[in-house]
RNA sequence: GGGCAGGUGGCGUAACUGGUAGCCGCGCCGGGCUUAGAAUCCGGUUCCGAAAGGAGUGGGGGUUCAAGUCCCCCCUUGCCCA
């Protein structure tokens, strides 16, 4: 063979990894101990039917490159991989497909494993997981004991998005304008005994030690953000002319002196005790109007006002004075306590409902400039038309006029406390975590309810508890979950002291898996125990954690939820599971419809004029770039990509396309540019013509080719310093500035070329270690150490000027590295270029810019008159 | 409506901490090799201009010897939340 021909190679070394097993990580804690570790970790994906994209692997590459780099560099690296294989789609598949979804799962994983593989990756096969295995699970359950012993778990009937042609409860996030996303059925609201687990007995600990973590800033705002902490007070409002009273949570204890109405959660208890006779047509049609919406849809439809009156009154504590009690259904019976006291004065939606119905608005914070109240000017800056929202001094407040805000707030939630008509409390966005549903392909809980309506937990010797087998993957007659379809044999439960149970029929949710899978990779195979401490203590936290954005909030903070009440077991060492987290964007292509927005595969389109044409149809079309879908036809699959270009091409346009973080569009043409560089690279070191090694390669020193070692080291301290700080792409160009200037050199050294092959091997490895290999390089590349880059090498001897009149460039000049600033700027004086430029004009300032340590430049600036 | 991230050649992008804007790649142009093409090698390629020179990082203003980078206002795209 003489030609790069990755079809040939890559098959070739990724066998000799599978035999070698370069990539295995040691399991014995003493030969562990030592090297140095580092826990590098990809999301791991769901395998659905519909295989990778290219978006699946550019995360992926970035891993594996900085796990290949770690490795060199002497790490023990933990990079392993597994599949999140609970989930919906399976059952589903397994419904139409009549088959076993452990059938289909089986099916996309073998498929996902082989498209990875196809990639070179280097991870530790021998600790591939899955969730959905019941030596995985059986953990699972295990964890989910240790929350029910915690009192972190507990049943309770709550409000669901209940979806009757699924026969399962949905997440808010699954649901919009009250139909399932994926399906379009329709979804209702209905009371359910759920299980909940307590996630909000963590916010403040959630929230706190996301100080401490290396996480963009953009993701733990939204951590915060979900969590939603916010500190105010309780406020008890007593019903007038009745012994009944409510509770208000309100973050503005400042303004109830401005309080001039209450509204209730139309599901609030106290609804139909305190409504008037008249009224109570008009609130019962509300209510029953209200408890089909979603929470979602009535979040969105919170513009809208609606409410109606109560015919009740509620006294102010503050005032005194009674106030209007409205139900509306911008408030939620979920959030808080279900009721609050409004201030249209100072809030925004408590404003749009005063005006919709003519309630009073009265002013009782106004701003502040330079500690001193401002008169709000003119009629249209008034509470009556725009309230104020901001911070600013009270009035009309009796003992809290003159105070700022937070001390106003401070003195009225006191002032509550001492009187015993309220008490300052925090209060969270956060909602404990619903977490079962009604479906088949998920974790049995291991729970028996007993006749006597008694909850016992199935003993962690007894697991897993095993999911049995049903006739079909669909809820029972009377609605129960699938799991309800087993026989009394799997069902039915006898306890040893001969009470007798039935089995929970619920499952736990897809996230439950992937809340800890980052801790079984540590001890994949392990029988006796989910992890072993030790083993854990060696390996945690995760180093650097990489995936996509769209786990920012809720497989972030379950997973963090979960490692915390681990930590208190004293399971776990760290408080927090992943030190470094990063998000790569999304990878975009184009696609193209025509005007009935039917979308076209790209194979069949063509261009003329600058304009797009369906092949076939003829049809002119419009092109935009959007997020790879299949309905959009525009998927790009890796398998392809590999078959015409190879996995190596692929791995380097993955990174090279530009930053890591940022979204960008797949353009095949672009990926030709990696082809041409690897296949400059192997002309380097293989005579095309003959198979032989090139002719330029000698066998002299590094030293006979001076310009192209020093290229080489410089080569090498970039890749290296991009690497490891995540800016792939540009490693990517050093790599390519190098091969450039090698072409062009007269003769290479191979000492130079076996160190180009090292530089190379985390982002080609396959190229790397066929160059390696006939370069006579001893064992694998992928193992070989890194080379350390001299810095004596890199160092530049002569400094470029740039020299500037008022800014602007006139001419460059070098210089001595010794040169002193007056002796460069003497140069520069005599330089004929710089003559228009100078003569007759006064220097009134001379800037002079060293030349940096990281740069070969420095810069002179003449300011003349 | 709020929060976050973006907007730089024909295109993907680069520019460390305020210091020569456009590295690397795609595309395009020219040349060598070839009967020819593909491939490859060499050179060019921000715009206007023959050149000298001028303009230029979404728009407008500001700070500075010097602004893609810092400050203020506005336009715009994407993501998340409402």
């Amino acid at each position: 063979m003489s030609r790069y021909e990755p079809s040939v190679i890559e098959p070739k070394w990724q066998s000799e990894w599978e035999t070698k097993r370069p990539f295995k990580t040691p399991t014995d804690l003493a030969e562990l101990k030592k090297k140095p570790k580092y826990y590098v970790l990809d999301m791991f994906p769901y395998p659905s039917g519909a295989g990778l994209h290219v978006g699946h692997p550019e995360g992926y590459t970035a891993t594996d490159v900085v796990a290949r780099l770690k490795r060199m560099q002497g790490f023990n690296v933990l990079h392993p991989m597994g599949w999140d294989a609970f989930g919906l789609p399976a059952e589903r598949a397994a419904v139409l497909e009549g088959l076993h979804p452990a059938v289909i799962t089986k099916r996309n994983v073998d498929n996902f494993r082989g498209q990875i593989k196809r990639l070179g990756f280097s991870y530790d096969w021998d600790r591939e997981v899955d969730t959905s295995a019941a030596d995985y699970y059986r953990w699972t359950q295990w964890i989910f004991l240790k929350l029910y012993e915690k009192d972190l778990a507990y049943m309770a009937e709550v409000p669901v998005n209940w979806c009757p042609a699924l026969g399962t409860v949905l997440a808010n996030e699954e649901v919009k304008d009250g139909k399932y996303v994926e399906t379009g059925d329709p979804v209702e609201r209905r009371m359910m005994k759920q299980w909940m687990l307590k996630i909000t007995a963590y916010g403040d600990r959630l929230l706190e030690d996301l100080d401490g973590l290396d996480w963009p800033d953009g993701i733990k705002e939204m951590q915060r953000n979900w969590i939603g902490k916010s500190e105010g007070a309780e406020v008890t409002f007593q019903v007038q002319g009745s012994t009944e009273s409510f509770t208000v949570f309100t973050t503005r204890p400042d303004t109830l002196f401005g309080a001039t109405y209450c509204t209730l959660a139309p599901e609030h208890a106290l609804v139909s005790k305190i409504t008037s006779p008249a009224q109570k047509a008009a609130v019962d049609a509300y209510v029953t109007e209200t408890k089909n919406k979603s929470e979602l849809v009535r979040k969105e439809d919170a513009k809208k006002k609606t409410g109606v009156f109560t015919g009740a009154h509620a006294i102010n504590p503050a005032t005194g004075k009674p106030v209007p009690v409205w139900i509306a259904d911008y408030v939620l019976a979920s959030y808080g306590t279900g009721a609050i006291m409004a201030v249209p004065a100072h809030d925004v939606r408590d404003h749009e409902f005063a005006k919709a119905f003519g309630l009073p608005i009265v002013e009782v914070v106004v701003p502040e400039s330079q500690g001193l109240p401002l008169a709000r000017a003119g009629e249209g800056s008034s509470v009556e038309s725009e309230p104020f929202v901001g911070e600013g001094v009270a009035h009309s407040s009796d003992f809290l006029n003159g105070l700022r805000t937070a001390a106003a707030k401070f003195a009225m939630a006191t002032w509550l406390e001492e009187k015993g008509l309220g008490k300052k409390r925090v209060q969270y966005q956060l909602r404990d975590w619903l977490f079962s549903r009604q479906r088949y392909w998920g974790e049995p809980f291991p729970v028996i309810h007993l006749e006597d309506g008694t909850i016992v937990t199935v003993p962690e010797s007894q697991l897993p508890v095993e999911l049995p087998h049903v006739d079909e993957y669909r809820p029972t007659a009377d609605g129960r979950p699938p799991l309800a379809r087993a026989g009394d044999a799997w069902l039915g439960v006898t306890l040893p002291d001969g009470r007798k149970g039935v089995r929970e029929v619920n499952t736990m949710p897809q996230w439950a898996g992937s809340c800890w899978y980052y801790l079984r990779f540590l001890d994949a195979k392990n029988t006796k125990q989910a992890w072993d401490p030790e083993i854990e203590k060696y390996w945690m936290p995760v180093d650097l954690y990489v995936g996509g954005v769209e786990h920012a909030v809720l497989h972030l903070l379950y997973a963090r939820f979960w490692h915390k009440v681990l930590f208190d077991c004293g399971l776990v060492s760290t408080k927090e599971p992943f030190q470094k987290l990063f998000n790569q964007g999304m990878i975009l292509a184009a696609s193209f419809k025509d005007g009935q927005g039917r979308y076209y595969n790209p194979a069949d389109v063509e261009q003329r004029d600058g304009s797009w044409f369906g092949t076939t149809t003829g049809e002119k079309l419009e092109s935009q770039v959007e997020k790879m879908s299949k309905s959009r036809k525009n998927v790009v699959n890796p398998d392809d990509v590999i078959r015409e270009y190879g996995a190596d091409t692929l791995r380097l346009y993955e990174l090279f396309m530009g930053p890591l973080e940022q979204v960008k569009p797949w353009e095949m043409k672009n990926v030709g540019g990696c082809l041409r560089f690897l296949e400059r690279s192997w002309r380097l070191i293989v005579n095309e013509e003959s198979g032989a090694l090139n002719a330029k390669l000698t066998d002299a020193a590094p030293d006979t080719e001076p310009e192209l070692n020093k290229a080489l080291h410089k080569c090498l301290q970039a890749v290296e310093r991009d690497t490891l700080s995540m800016r792939f792409n540009t490693a990517i160009s050093h790599m390519m500035t190098f091969a450039n200037e090698a072409t062009g050199a007269k003769t290479l050294p191979k000492a130079i070329a076996k160190t180009f092959a090292t530089v190379l091997a985390p982002y080609a490895p396959h190229l790397a270690e066929e160059l390696w290999s006939r370069l006579g390089g001893e064992g694998l590349v992928s193992i070989a150490p890194w080379p350390k880059f001299d810095p004596a090498l890199i160092a530049d001897t002569t400094v470029t000027y740039a020299v500037q009149v008022l800014g602007k460039l006139r001419a460059e000049i070098q210089a001595p590295l010794t040169a002193t600033p007056e002796e460069v700027r003497a140069m520069a004086e005599a330089d004929p270029r710089m003559k228009p430029w100078l003569e007759g004009k006064t220097v009134k300032k001379f800037i002079f810019v060293p030349k940096k340590p990281s740069a070969a430049n420095g810069i002179l600036n003449f300011v003349v008159g």
